[in-house]
DNA sequence: ATGGTAGCACGGCTA
C-alpha cells in the first residue's frame, strides 16, 4: 500500500498539478495540507473522479488538510484534541483496513511558529505564533500517546514545519533561530520521536541534499536551497511494514508546482 | 536591512 504526504499550497490554484501527481504516482492513500479552502468550497469531482474516497477539513483561506483513499475511510475524525478554542484547521484521523492489517493514519499541518517572539527570560510569548506551534506540538504528543496505545500500525504523516538535523537544510545556519529549526522546536519533535516512532525517509536514506522544501523566491530550487519539513512517522507496527520511502522531487520542476513536493511511503498492508 | 514569490481573495495576512 503506497501512502503519501503532499503540501499543496492552495487546492484552488494546484488543481492541475495535483491530478498530474495522482496519475503518475498512484498513493492508494495521501494527505494534503494547506488546501487553503472551506469544505464547501474543495474540488472534490478531482479526487472522486479517480477513484478516491475523500474526508477534507476545511477553513476560509489559510490551513485545511484532507485524506484521500482508495479504501474506505472509516472513523474519521476531524481536529486536534486540547483546546477547545483553537478553530485553526490542521488534523485529521481515519483507519482504512487492508487485506492484511488496519492502519491508523493521521493527517497534520503543524503550525510554522513565525515570528519567534521571546520575553526577557527567553520564553515563548503567549499568545505570540511560536508559543501556538509549541503548544500545538504538546497536545500532538498527549494526541500520540493515545494512539500508541491502540496497539496497530499507525502513521503520522504531513507538514511538521521542522528541520529535525542540519543535514536536513541546505544551508542550516541561515535557520538557526527560525521556527521551524530552533533547539526548542528540534526538542519538541524528538519528544514524539522519542514515544517510539520511526522517520521513514531516513530509515532508508541517509545523508544531505534530500529536501521537501524550496522557497519560490530567488530561484530557491534551481540552487537546491531546500529543507526537509514534510515527515511520515511510523510506530513499530507500522515501521515492520516499511518497504520504501521516496521524495517526488520531480514535482517541484512541473508547471505552477507547489512549493512543497510530495512524500510516500510503502507499507506491506 | 531589504526584497525577493505565491495563494487566497481582493486588503492584508501567511508562509
Amino acid at each position: 500500500m503506497k501512502i503519501a504526504s503532499f503540501n499543496i499550497n492552495g487546492i484552488k490554484a494546484r488543481g492541475p498539478a495535483l491530478a498530474r501527481w495522482l496519475d503518475e504516482a498512484q498513493p492508494d492513500l495521501a494527505v494534503l495540507q494547506e488546501i487553503k479552502s472551506t469544505d464547501e468550497a474543495f474540488p472534490r469531482d478531482l479526487i472522486e473522479e479517480r477513484g478516491y474516497n475523500l474526508e477534507t477539513h476545511g477553513q476560509k483561506g489559510f490551513n485545511g488538510v484532507a485524506i484521500l483513499s482508495k479504501l474506505p475511510l472509516e472513523d474519521v475524525t476531524r481536529g486536534l484534541p486540547g483546546d477547545e478554542d483553537d478553530t485553526q484547521a490542521r488534523w485529521i484521523e481515519a483507519t482504512v483496513s487492508g487485506p492484511s492489517h488496519a492502519l491508523r493514519v493521521c493527517g497534520l499541518y503543524l503550525p510554522n511558529g513565525n515570528p519567534v517572539e521571546l520575553d526577557t527570560a527567553g520564553q515563548p510569548v503567549s499568545g505570540g505564533k511560536y508559543a501556538y506551534k509549541l503548544g500545538w506540538m504538546a497536545r500532538m504528543e498527549a494526541r500520540l500517546r493515545e494512539l500508541m496505545a491502540l496497539e496497530m500500525p499507525l502513521v503520522l504523516m504531513g507538514d511538521y514545519n521542522i528541520i529535525p538535523q542540519p543535514e536536513d537544510a541546505a544551508r542550516p545556519e541561515a535557520w538557526r533561530e527560525d521556527a521551524l529549526f530552533r533547539l526548542q522546536s528540534r526538542d519538541a519533535f524528538r519528544r514524539l520521536l522519542n514515544l517510539g516512532l520511526t522517520d521513514a525517509f531516513r530509515a532508508r536514506t541517509p545523508g544531505p541534499g534530500h529536501y521537501t522544501f524550496w522557497d519560490y523566491q530567488a530561484r530557491a530550487f534551481e540552487r537546491n536551497d531546500g529543507i526537509r519539513i514534510d515527515h511520515i512517522l511510523l510506530n513499530a507496527y507500522a515501521a515492520d511494514l516499511l518497504q520504501d520511502c521516496r521524495i517526488d522531487t520531480d514535482v517541484r520542476a512541473g508547471e505552477k508546482p507547489s512549493d512543497h513536493v510530495p512524500i510516500w511511503a510503502e507499507l506491506a498492508l
